[in-house]
DNA sequence: CCTATGACGGATG
DNA sequence: GCATCCGCCATAG
């Protein structure tokens, strides 16, 4: 079987585990979940991944940088009230992320 | 191969 | 806080 950049695929797979391990009322960044993944640039990535599966992962509970919602219009509403149904609280339009953003176990081999 | 686009992010003015 | 520019990653045409 072949792969085809297995490698890419691996980092999708990983980047899906991450955002299925933020744990309800709480949040992550693109950035963080990238990281959290292996794939510190990779913030686009984590966004166009949710963009194509977003429906079978808790995509609310990504944001952008500072806890900003990117997403406009409707939908960009719609993230906002299933956060706050999940208690999550905003600031303005950010998320008050000292206080609901997710802590990313440390992956394998790095050091603190 | 090259260009354009996007749920990104950081730097700069 | 807002507008721009640039770098990064993946896809589509």
């Amino acid at each position: 079987m072949q792969k085809r950049s297995d490698f890419s695929q691996e980092r999708t797979a990983a980047i899906r585990r991450a955002i299925r391990s933020i744990p309800r009322g709480k949040v992550a960044t693109y950035g963080q979940v990238a990281a959290a993944a292996g794939c510190p640039a990779g913030a686009r990535r984590v966004a166009f991944l949710l963009h194509r599966e977003g429906d079978a992962l808790p995509w609310q509970r990504v944001l952008g940088a500072g806890g900003r919602i990117r997403l406009q219009g409707a939908s960009g509403r719609e993230q906002r009230l299933r956060l706050e149904m999940e208690g999550i609280l905003f600031r303005g339009r950010r998320v008050d992320l000292p206080r609901f953003q997710h802590i990313f176990p440390h992956r394998k081999g790095e050091t603190s």
